[in-house]
DNA sequence: CTAGGGTTAG
């Protein structure tokens, strides 16, 4: 039974082997025991993944009297914490006569797991032993729910606890890292792994390759790759993705076809970076080959984020028309994210027919959808349709509070300085608008004039009040170039997606100051040198 | 026999 529950595909053998043993009515010596349950419960939650399952067994643990055992009720907890009952898992715990760190380890984890930092942190806070596992839980577990300034902040804590963290903690710190774009930080772990003798296997690999390229620093993430001492799947795709992102399709589609070569098989996610990488450089023919090859040569279904992939990808190239088409003939039923990859490519070509089409359908699916409002809300004031346009207005005005403000953050010295559309809160903030003004001079003389649909790039994602003032990423700019020293990298990253103003302002400061800037939107890398962006102004 | 890790579309 052991054997059957830890091996793939083979879980649920484990479960028959139990009902055989039950139906065999041999010598009480030989039934299940507490050594029976641990294996039994794990294949149960491969085999089914539900809580009903897991409290059959557990009834027959508490008729056989074996619930008592410390491995038993751990198992429980893990079980059932990882088919999202963690209130049975919880009632385990309590019940538990006798419990070890491992018991303390499998709550704080269970609760990460369902979503509860904070009950996992004061779990963590209230265990009686604390050991590394412990430690690594509640980092993972803040990693993996998006609380990173707290992953950070606990990892440092263990650090100042004194104990070390080993491969599997610096994975979740990384991708903490990379999430965040904490370079600097993401740097100092490479470094201390260095150090350390840590083993660079898959995982930690992956995690650097995932890390360097969020930071846009793709040439160490292609550093780390290279000299990795075995890959899988997982290290090409997240290498081929990074690669995507900062705008080098031409490698990432080779790295791909490298992995084929080393018999690496693809995976659904894969083909997302290389369909992502197609779309970026306007590979249209080759985008659509390669998504004809994932179910013909590969046998991989294409998922809703496939087809969006597509239809970013004929729409960026212009083919409007096709992507609708594409939409139509889908075998799935289109998300709300499909419809709006076909909005996005409307708003760029200012497509309003198609576009307020495409809203509509969003609408449908989504009652609220900011984008589809602000879009439906510009193309009936384009053809004057003052009664849609109230109702549109009056839809939205319930809106409001729930749109994300944009925001734009940059790492100084490991401190990340962040900053809001308009923001003067910051101790420098006279300063950073005067650098803004002498800025404004110097652009004017570049010839720089305000784009004026201005407005209508950002208008689904930030307040109106605020795109009259200064987008965040500005702010964050001129705090780097103020605070660091002449010709260095500038590096930002912002939540929502840059708008056309900005981009345009800063490709141009990027040549006035002699500076090259990365910045990371929400969507993917634009790398500004000497005028020029890495995204050939299309994103 | 029990706990912690990497890649995912607009």
């Amino acid at each position: 039974m052991q054997a059957y529950s830890e091996t793939p595909g083979f879980e649920s053998n484990a479960l028959s082997l139990y009902t055989l043993q039950l139906s065999i009515d041999i010598d009480p010596t030989r039934r299940p025991n507490c050594f029976t349950f641990p294996s039994l419960l794990k294949a149960c939650v491969s085999t089914f993944g539900l809580v009903r399952p897991i409290q059959e067994i557990h009834s027959q643990i508490t008729k056989l009297g074996t619930y008592s055992d410390v491995y038993v009720g751990t198992t429980l907890i893990d079980s059932y914490s990882k088919c999202g009952g963690i209130q049975f898992a919880q009632n385990v715990f309590e019940e538990m006569p006798v419990k070890n760190v491992v018991s303390w380890n499998s709550m704080v984890s269970g609760l990460a797991k369902c979503g509860e930092m904070d009950s996992a942190k004061k779990m963590f806070d209230e265990m009686p032993d604390k050991n590394l596992v412990s430690w690594t839980s509640l980092i993972s577990g803040y990693a993996q729910n998006g609380y990173l300034v707290e992953t950070l902040d606990v990892f440092d804590k263990m650090g100042a606890a004194g104990v070390k963290p080993n491969e599997i903690t610096m994975v979740s710190v990384l991708s903490a890292c990379a999430n965040l774009g904490a370079l600097e930080i993401g740097r100092k772990i490479h470094s201390f792994m260095k150090d350390n003798d840590c083993d660079m296997d898959l995982y930690v690999g992956s995690a650097l390759i995932d890390m360097y390229s969020k930071c846009g620093m793709v040439g160490d993430a292609l550093d780390v790759f290279k000299n990795m001492p075995s890959k899988n799947v997982v290290t090409c795709s997240a290498m081929i993705v990074g690669l995507a992102l900062n705008g080098r399709a031409v490698e990432a589609i080779n790295i791909f076809e490298e992995m084929r070569v080393d018999g690496i098989m693809p995976v659904d996610i894969t083909f997302v970076g290389v369909l992502c990488a197609c779309s970026h450089a306007g590979l249209v023919e080759k985008g659509k080959f390669y998504f004809g090859s994932m179910t013909q040569e590969y046998s991989i279904v294409p998922k809703l984020h496939h087809y969006t992939c597509m239809v970013d990808l004929l729409g960026r190239a212009g083919h409007l028309d096709q992507a609708y088409q594409f939409i139509k003939k889908m075998p799935i039923k289109p998300d709300v994210v499909v419809w709006g990859a076909l909005l996005t490519i409307c708003r760029t070509h200012l497509e309003f027919k198609l576009g307020a089409y495409a809203a509509c359908r969003i609408l449908e699916l989504e009652h609220q959808h900011s984008g589809a409002l602000v879009f439906l809300s510009y193309a009936y004031a384009k053809v004057e349709d003052w009664d849609g346009m109230e109702w549109v207005r009056r839809k939205m005005g319930r809106l409001r509070t729930k749109r994300a403000p944009g925001k734009s953050w940059i790492d100084l010295n490991n401190v990340v300085h962040q900053f809001f559309a308009g923001d003067k809160s910051h101790p420098q903030s006279e300063r950073i608008y005067a650098k803004l003004d002498e800025l404004a001079v110097l652009l004017e003389l570049e010839g720089y004039t305000p784009s004026v649909d201005t407005a209508f790039c950002e208008v689904e994602e930030e307040e109106k009040e605020q795109y009259l003032n200064i987008h965040s990423e500005k702010l964050a700019i001129a705090f780097g170039l103020i605070n660091t020293p002449e010709g260095t990298l500038i590096r930002i990253v912002k939540n929502l997606r840059v708008c056309d103003d900005c981009h345009s302002s800063i490709k141009l400061i990027s040549k006035i100051v002699g500076r090259d800037i990365i910045l990371r939107d929400s969507n993917r890398f634009h790398h500004f040198s000497g005028g020029i962006c890495s995204c050939h102004d299309y994103w």
